[in-house]
DNA sequence: CGTAAGATTGAGTCCGATCAAGGCGAGTGG
DNA sequence: CCACTCGCCTTGATCGGACTCAATCTTACG
């Protein structure tokens, strides 16, 4: 057992001691400054968010400073859903995956990379989850106390603005999320989720999976099954599978058939 | 042909000039007082929603001072969506259905009843509208200048962190309808709607229809058919269906069946 | 090299959509 | 007052898409 594996493990534990987290984490995060364990080109990329960018120095400090940076192996499950909002999620690096249930069902509803935070909304309103969250790999995620965010809403109005063009930045994602889940069959929802994955290219595009293809099945509605088969259904219109590798050969085609919009995979 | 038919002819005509509108409209608005227009009780169902409650009186006197009172018949469609929002919209009196397209698809995204507000993140972004908004019946409309809402947002905190709690809500709204889609059945849906529309009682509950089916069916996300084969597949979960009033007479029975969580039908 | 987990493929079933026909009700005109 | 008509709702039959179950293949990893 390596002690890479140890260190993992560890920070496995302190998740499943629910009472002991907040100790564990909060010893880390006094013992060692955030700055200190950050790279600073991770400290800047936060600083430089849409949320964060136009706060004042001393509302992102003291957000920062209030914080908990951990580390958490794959698959940890990061907060759940119906828990009170105690924190906003910042994911400097890794993969947090944003899932939600329903007896015994369950789905994606959303992969968050860096950087990226999450429940925003759960947050501001001091209510509870809507989404458990878990990490796809090993993540680096920075922990900010809601009631801190709460306060600095009050006092600094570049960051309450800030807030507010988030909120309804989120708020037309989900919108538009709701028109891919009604307006389209699985096979659109993948071709287009492909279409706004795939790097920009003149000639012909490639999108490197960063997760499971059942993570993905999920995130677009379906099973695991009906992927494949969905992917199968793309090949004649100029999609290429290589294992978790996927070619965009023939971009016209596709377009053609996944008929994107902006007002359903629009950037924002 | 009525008076009060013409009058409702010559309103629908505006929208059929989109260059006259906001000439007709303006015209409207400055040579009637809104307070005038508007019954007293109406006013103050404004003044008393969520988003303007805690707003200075000067800002609420100016965002209505500003805004044109306007009656519309039934069918008419007050904002289409891929058009710049240039209205926050209040409805006052009637019932407004926003919907949305791709391709030659569409579907019903939500029923806006009195006193309610509908596309304010659009506004607050500066961006185009994601859904179409249509009336259902007779209504009136409250339409506040985008221009003067995002004015307010800078000049009154009070009125600023009303709108954070709203956006919050309605982004919370449509994860939950997410969650809604992704997660159940046609007929769980319908379930769970009629209980959530059911006005609570001890014994059994009644939920009236106060629009077609057809727009019922798109709004849970399926066709008429379905909807009516849904109704039935209810019958022996305590459901009874009179044309449009529909019985819960055992509503043991359909909450088993439904199986609701306050994390997707939750009020807020 | 062996195991385990994920991915694929096939067969059968179910749910929902489509197409087509008939019933009901409101509004219209004779 | 009554037939007519036009939507809407319903019902049935058929079709297609998606899910389930099961088996096989691939891959990652010990």
């Amino acid at each position: 057992m390596s002690l890479d594996y140890m260190i993992q493990y560890l920070d496995f534990t302190y998740l499943l001691l629910p009472i002991d987290i907040y100790q564990a984490v909060a010893s880390i995060g006094s013992s060692a400054p955030i700055e200190a364990c950050m790279r600073p080109e991770d400290a800047a990329a936060i600083r430089d968010l849409l949320l964060f960018r136009d706060a004042r120095e001393d509302t992102f400090a003291e957000l920062v400073r209030a914080g908990f940076l951990q580390r958490f192996p794959p698959g940890v499950t990061l907060i759940n859903e119906s828990e009170p909002a105690d924190f906003l999620y910042v994911v400097v690096e890794g993969l947090v995956e944003l899932f939600a249930t329903s007896g015994d069902r369950e789905t994606t509803m959303s992969i968050v990379e860096p950087v990226g935070t999450f429940i925003l909304a759960a947050v501001l309103n001091d209510q509870v989850y809507l989404q458990s969250a878990r990490t796809l790999e090993k993540a680096q995620i920075l922990m900010i106390p809601a009631e801190k965010v709460r306060e600095a809403l009050g006092t600094d109005p570049a960051f309450t603005h800030a807030v507010v063009t988030e909120l309804a930045r989120g708020y037309r994602r989900a919108i538009k999320e709701v028109k891919n889940q009604k307006l389209r069959t699985g096979a659109e929802r993948l071709a287009n989720w492909l279409l706004r994955q795939a790097v920009p290219s003149d000639t012909e595009a490639r999108v490197r999976l960063r997760f499971e293809k059942r993570v993905l099945s999920s995130l677009l509605g379906m099973t695991p099954e009906n992927l494949s088969r969905a992917l199968s259904a793309l090949k004649p219109h100029g999609v290429v599978i290589l294992g978790p590798e996927i070619l965009i050969q023939d971009q016209a085609a596709l377009l053609r058939f996944a008929n994107p919009s902006p007002l359903v995979d629009g950037p924002e």
